[in-house]
DNA sequence: GGCAAAGTTGCGGTGACTGTAAAGATGCGG
DNA sequence: CCGCATCTTTACAGTCACCGCAACTTTGCC
């Protein structure tokens, strides 16, 4: 997508996966908070000024991954809009995106546990994946022609999206990676689709 | 609920109020960011480090109303189970919870506002709702008779209870707080009760 | 009054983050 | 190839949240 050709693109890029690579083998190895910045910045070869030219804090480190899903997201649900209803747009839209879960299985559980258990990681994951619900929010009343300020559908729906989204990751996490991300997603996102009023009357849960 | 009435922990109480009252008014003239701890701690006429007895973070004091709610939505829950639907349940028990906002309104509307400005706080608010979700989780798995920790339809339906509290109160602060919170609350937990996958598809959300 | 438990305060330290300004690297026209 | 504009890195000094510790004060109770 975002292609890079001069030097400096290319250095920087280069210097953003060292300082990437090198957080994640040290918050892996000793805890989030077992390193300093000043840590990571030694183990990836820059000052420790230099860090934060490159992520906000942090937190976003682990989390660098969020804007380009979001950015793939969003093209998706450009895409492919309201020809169907717009659940189901979402639907597939959320799916799609969760096969990268699979493809970048070892990137993904690598960063999922370190979230999980740096309770500072886990705060900026959930206002993160806010963004995104305001986000799929705007396009959701884009599709049904009214603004999402005062809307109560559109925030709901994407509400529902994003809690199925984390219900199926937690699922996976929880499983070790071996289920289907698509498949999880796919469940969640039909069980909210049936409505709730009905659900776990009678044993419905069952795989 | 819960009495004080020895000489100790009455003052205990006294200073919490303090403590709280000072940042509020601080962070509501200044912003968040504009006042400091110490500042919040002259104010309150306390030494710095007390601050910390009170309150884990500074974070904290504007989200110190969230523990009580809680209990009381758990109490509720606790109560009146699954004789009806667990989606109706939580209905009820959000609901009722929500009557707390009209009868502290300006309270609320205060804290609020303090939230949406100040993106750390609105992290932790998250964050605390997240472990809301993971209570609510569990008291359904239990009138399911499922563990919560692999299933997947108690994490949706607190899930969706969560977001659909989140939606309710969204609007009730866009409208300044002249809406009724447990009206917005019901009409968000019926559009989720109805299922996700017609909604839109022909204008179902007016008045 | 006097002792134990609980609460308060001051001190010193750590670590994330920021503004600023100087030094270094890169792009580019001549 | 040089020199100038632009961008990047770095060092330095500062702010602020937060913590452990040890002294000091207050409260509970006999």
């Amino acid at each position: 997508m975002s292609e890079s050709n001069s030097l400096r693109e290319r250095k920087k890029e280069r210097t953003r996966r060292a300082i990437e690579r090198a957080a994640l083998d040290l918050f892996e190895e000793r805890g989030f908070d077992g390193a300093t910045v000043d840590d990571v910045a030694a183990a990836a070869d820059i000052a420790p000024r230099t860090f934060f030219h490159y992520f906000p804090s942090k937190e976003d480190v682990v989390l660098a991954d969020y804007a380009g899903r979001l950015e793939q997201l969003v093209a998706t649900l450009r895409e492919g809009p309201a020809d169907e209803s717009p659940w189901r747009a979402l639907r597939a839209a959320f799916v799609a995106v969760s096969a990268d879960y699979e493809s970048q299985r070892a990137q993904m559980l690598r960063r999922f546990r370190i979230i999980s258990s740096a309770p500072s990681v886990g705060a900026r994951s959930l206002q993160l994946q806010a963004d995104w619900e305001t986000t799929v929010a705007g396009i959701v009343a884009g599709w049904l022609g009214t603004d999402s300020e005062l809307q109560i559908v559109p925030r709901l729906l994407a509400g529902a999206a994003l809690s199925a989204m984390r219900a199926s990751m937690a699922l996976w996490l929880a499983g070790g990676g071996k289920a289907s991300p698509p498949e999880l997603m796919a469940r969640c996102f039909d069980l909210l689709d049936a409505g709730l009023g009905e659900v776990g009357v009678s044993a419905t849960s069952s795989p």
